[in-house]
DNA sequence: GATACGACCTACAGTAACTGTAGGTTCAAG
DNA sequence: CTTGAACCTACAGTTACTGTAGGTCGTATC
């Protein structure tokens, strides 16, 4: 058919690697596509609609797994939506407490960095203060998300 | 000795788990302690203060490899601290691009939910939003860090 | 119809920074 | 001397991909 994509296509559209295609068809996020005879995945529109939906997500932080389950609920149209909303507020919650997180990194990596007169590493205030905890005024960072 | 830590007080002292405490020696990020008799890995305040070292670079985001050059770089007192410097502004750069990059993100969610009606899936916003960037105002989203 | 070459295919290893598990040993208290 | 927590090694699993090797397909050109 006319419509068809490649999946190099695909990617193209969707600005997702075809690795990445692939690897979200294995973990069953995508549908597998029909095939030419010579084995080749070509993908119609429906496709790229589903693959722009995970890739948005992926943009807005979800995680692969809230990706599922948004993708599950949307296939069915009669159902309440609380449940994304549900989705979506706890997101909204995750990347609120990682800019706090990252607010608190960024003001003790500025004071750090002022406070370097450029010398020896004798004396060097950057190393001191990673050395030493107790004279970060900022003692709400978290390690870092994974 | 009286001052000696088994592994488990090191990982109390420091708020590191000693799976992972044993993890960085692995990776030669920690030295390796003597044993006693036993086996069992015993430490000196040299091994804590490097450890607290570790884990607030760690809060600080910055990576295992940044942490490896600025312990090397921190072992050589008379040496030139450009290169601490650097890595922490580069650090800095980092952690602010991350912010804004949430920033956005939050913004969006937000959008995205205060359109929520609470009704079916059928016409629930969010997905819309999901599904179609297009209709998204923030577009300097970028896929989130790994 | 032959050939070239980019795009495709599978399968698997590697990435960061841990975390968890299984199966066994050591240490200190009672 | 026994108990049980804390220790030991070795290895698999996590997230979300990315990269590599070695081979096949599709299509444009000669």
């Amino acid at each position: 058919m006319s419509g068809d994509l490649t999946i190099g296509e695909l990617g193209q559209k969707t600005g997702c690697k075809v690795q990445t295609i692939r690897y979200y068809e294995q973990i069953g996020l995508m549908p597998e596509p029909l095939r030419t005879s010579g084995n080749q995945r070509r993908y119609n529109p429906g496709h790229a609609e589903r693959l722009a939906f995970i890739r948005h997500s992926r943009e807005l932080g979800f995680s692969l797994d809230a990706i599922r389950e948004l993708l599950e609920i949307s296939d069915d149209p009669g159902r309440s939506c609380d449940t994304v909303d549900r989705i979506a507020r706890d997101q909204l919650e995750e990347v609120d407490r990682r800019i706090r997180s990252l607010k608190a990194m960024k003001g003790e990596l500025e004071r750090m960095i002022l406070q370097c007169r450029g010398d020896k590493v004798a004396d060097c205030r950057i190393i001191e203060v990673l050395s030493d905890h107790s004279q970060c005024l900022a003692k709400d960072h978290d390690p870092p998300p994974r």
